[in-house]
DNA sequence: CACGTTTGTTAATGCGTATTAGCGGCGTAA
DNA sequence: TTACGCCGCTAATACGCATTAACAAACGTG
């Protein structure tokens, strides 16, 4: 047993066995094409002696002799091991490291991406995401530079949310918001209500427009009045003088904090006011309200950001911009308009 | 722009400016020894390629080339992102990101191990351990004969929690639970309780193999008898039945459910039965309780852990097996016995 | 017997990087 | 003028593997 502090390699192998590292290779891959082949003899000799020597390729060489590293890396705008229990972010990374595992390949945390005017950001220094063979984005907000700039570098990445063109289509799995929206303002239009209002900023990142873009259209289209209102202390006072019977939230930790105050005034949840969260909270909210809204499905979109990334690595064509519907949650928060 | 599909190598770079390869290289790695050195405007012209063109070594090559690539893995038996729970190795990651990002390492999350007979297996086709540096090994159980093969193939590895021999002494990073849990033990014993009930299997992973050998040796040396049950629907009554007052937990959970029952019997805790928690809960647990016992210092056990890897890479001597002390939380589930 | 064909193996090459030896050109001292 | 040293850079090579083109030998076939 050849007990030196090297590695055992191909050469050796092949020195033992009198044959050329060419056949070791070959042997070791199991290639029996047409093209190439090895005398059974011949293979099983060399097979003892990787059996004898416990012989395992070095995957260093392996990947770099085929252009691949089989690395995906993850850029998210938070810290990548979150904080809190309720973390907004885990599923989505839940959803990444399984499909990851699926098709065998190992994820490259990016946590030194520097900090610079209250913000990660992707180019600073070096550009690190160019380490792994293609990357997924996260974050509720993408600069848009920065998207452009790694389109026009022909970077391989995906971004988990939809993002509007920069400069060019962005690859992306996002969730249908606006349908999601829609569908909730139609379900209270039919329990009558004819006002409601949608409070948040309903801009900025797209996720937020779209919310607000689905709010606007179905209540057009359902012929009742949607107002805007930001969230501020007397929100809750504005919402009842402009007599909204229902409201509908961009934040769900808004609408926990709300509804609380609501309680609070005497206001009740939901015969007075009915409430509709669109989306999971992306902040601990505390209530004992079941809200009514729908749930973002974001292990799928972490799975599904990595199949659409190997398969843009593959150069498998296939749509690269994918939306996902929400599943929509009954709860107890919306109820006939003045029940 | 030149947006190709391939990666900028450091042969574009050169051609870009004129020069060779090598000399993008040692402009790269900043070497300014007297035996090779660059003049400062070239060094500039290469520098603003690499700037425009956001070029990036390539991991793989440089590690096979320089048998480094600042790269850490990070290899666990369970996700590392995981579904539901709240997330017992949460804490061991945080660190291990701080102190890897403190001596500019990247993570590489092996995510492509795959799940053998219900647990991820290092060695399967081939060990991608080796596309890092070093790594950190995670888990509450490490199969021994993975662990001496990678002792025998000279990895370089760190155990995040103790470990026993393995062909070799194990790299590691522990929690030193003998002494925490004889503590606690001399503490009830001073309390007045005379006999006391471990309760958990007391062996298989070396983590309970610990708490049990320091709860069954400082009982002894206080000259109190120690028994051990295993946690079962009527383990409570066996504990009553035999005189116990105070009952030791190897599971945190196990505990909460433990105390529940007994509230529900009418046994109040910690009158007429005290209780304390071997370490932090490995999976959910909820109780209105404030236990008594000790925390395990997972933080600083990752980041530790890392400090070894780095010590054990940069052929730096120095203990290459470390024991941390526990936190001991007073709680309020210890008192007086029969109180 | 000249000429394809199949079979088994190998030499050569590329992957992208780091390192080492060395090469011209220039300045200075002998 | 020669000798020597220094500066700025490059050619060559290694790392371990996979792949391709090619080659020698054996084997028909006409």
């Amino acid at each position: 047993m050849p007990s030196s502090n090297r590695r055992v390699t191909q050469q050796d192998i092949a020195r033992m066995t009198g044959v050329s590292q060419t056949t070791v290779s070959i042997v070791l891959n199991e290639r029996d094409d047409a093209a190439v082949r090895i005398a059974p003899e011949t293979r099983e000799r060399v097979l003892q002696a990787i059996r004898r020597t416990g012989y395992v390729a070095d995957p260093i060489a392996r990947r770099l002799a085929d252009q691949r590293n089989r690395f995906l890396g993850v850029f998210t705008y938070e810290p990548v091991f979150p904080a809190g229990l309720g973390d907004f972010y885990h599923p989505f990374l839940v959803g990444i490291e399984e499909c990851a595992e699926s098709i065998g390949c190992d994820l490259l945390l990016f946590t030194s991406a520097p900090v610079i005017d209250g913000r990660r950001r992707i180019f600073a220094q070096d550009n690190r995401l160019r380490l792994a063979d293609g990357c997924i984005l996260l974050g509720r907000w993408l600069d848009p530079q920065e998207l452009s700039r790694l389109l026009a570098e022909g970077q391989a990445f995906v971004s988990v949310g939809r993002r509007d063109d920069a400069g060019g289509p962005v690859p992306y799995v996002g969730a249908d918001y606006p349908s999601a929206t829609a569908a909730q303002v139609r379900r209270a239009a039919e329990l009558g209500h004819r006002k409601i209002a949608y409070v948040g900023e309903g801009t900025g990142p797209e996720s937020h427009a779209d919310r607000f873009r689905g709010f606007t259209t179905a209540a057009a289209e359902a012929g009742i009045t949607g107002v805007r209102l930001r969230f501020t202390p007397n929100v809750l006072d504005e919402l009842r003088a402009q007599g909204c019977t229902a409201v509908f939230v961009e934040e769900f930790a808004d609408g926990a904090l709300l509804a609380a105050e609501a309680g609070r005034r005497g206001v009740r949840v939901p015969e007075d006011l009915s409430f509709v969260a669109l989306g999971d909270p992306t902040r601990p909210a505390s209530t004992d309200l079941d809200f009514t809204g729908y749930r973002i499905p974001r292990r799928e979109m972490g799975w599904q950001a990595v199949e659409v990334l190997s398969s843009i690595l593959d150069g498998t064509g296939g749509e690269t911009q994918r939306l996902l519907p929400c599943e929509p949650v009954a709860g107890a928060t919306l109820a006939v308009a003045g029940a």
